[in-house]
DNA sequence: CGCATTTAGTAACTATACTTACTATATTGA
DNA sequence: TCAATATAGTAAGTATAGTTACTAAATGCG
């Protein structure tokens, strides 16, 4: 296991703080480390095999079987260059299928396998199990505060049942 | 610019809804996207060329001139591998300078360049300035709590002057 | 001292996570 | 209709962000 801080730094001998490291883009880039390391933890600790990425992208084609590969990338918020590699990886594990959509020529309409929905299934619960261990400096209010204000941060973006708008940072 | 929700997901068709995106986990993955995709826009605004993560380094071998890629890692809390490749990059632009150390012949002390230095002090106000448009949905009130959280979330390993403690995850 | 363990760094590998550029197809509007 | 534009997907390239495995060197301990 990768340990984040070698004892010796802690020792006698200390590195002097930088300013980074009071920076709101630091604080942000930490917590994600520490969610995707939780996440590959547990997810390990169930003998399953999934990145959060995948499981993101199995969750959104579970709930919208047919959509095409440039749907699902919206409904996550992935680049769609990112998310064709995801499938890539999800189909040659056999967990999705891709079909040539009839409508649109260009477009492949993605579905799960049977063994991706039974994967899906077996994850879920490890999955929502784990959202809690993700903040754990925080009490019970404190995280759903944070999520609160998390939430707000993303802006309109994330609300897109409730506003048309697009996300604030593409001008 | 990479356009994060092509219009066409907020006409009539839209997709349904995840159980990922109520996820602690994910908001925080958006977070983290969003902190970079600000950071990439504004330091391109600015006429440089640094990745948050070596601007992070640079702040760092600023901080500690001499300090070994380990102490580095420690610091702004790396993957000594990770690190390895951005100082890397960095030596190739001539941000950098390593040498070996007397000290300890396995290791390597990273020191800026007046190239660095020079860059560093170009883009230190840069990032400081965009702290606050990364996030936009917030008052300054509330954004001063999210920090407050977030640092508290993180835990014991944040705080390592007033504390001994790891990181929570490393068992 | 000598040996087990730890640590610094690299190498090779995997998976994001973007960018630009490209092809093919669809849509729009004059 | 047909040309301009937009979109779906891929390809190639760059930079993280880790993993395991390895070498070399330092450290701890009996």
């Amino acid at each position: 296991m990768y340990i984040l801080f070698p004892s010796r730094y802690f020792a006698p001998m200390s590195l002097k703080h930088t300013h980074v490291q009071h920076m709101a883009g630091h604080l942000i880039r930490r917590l994600h480390q520490s969610s995707t390391q939780v996440f590959a933890a547990r997810i390990k600790a169930a003998g399953l095999d999934l990145t959060p990425v995948q499981f993101a992208a199995l969750d959104a084609i579970h709930a919208n079987p047919g959509a095409d590969q440039a749907g699902i990338a919206a409904l996550i918020a992935y680049d769609k260059a990112t998310i064709g590699g995801v499938i890539d990886r999800l189909e040659a594990k056999d967990l999705v299928a891709r079909t040539p959509s009839k409508r649109d020529r260009r477009a492949r309409e993605v579905r799960l396998t049977e063994a991706g929905e039974s994967l899906l299934t077996q994850a879920m619960p490890v999955v929502s199990k784990l959202q809690d261990d993700i903040l754990p400096g925080l009490s019970l209010e404190e995280r759903a505060q944070f999520l609160d204000l998390a939430r707000k941060a993303l802006g309109p973006a994330d609300n897109h049942h409730k506003s048309s708008a697009r996300d604030p940072f593409c001008h």
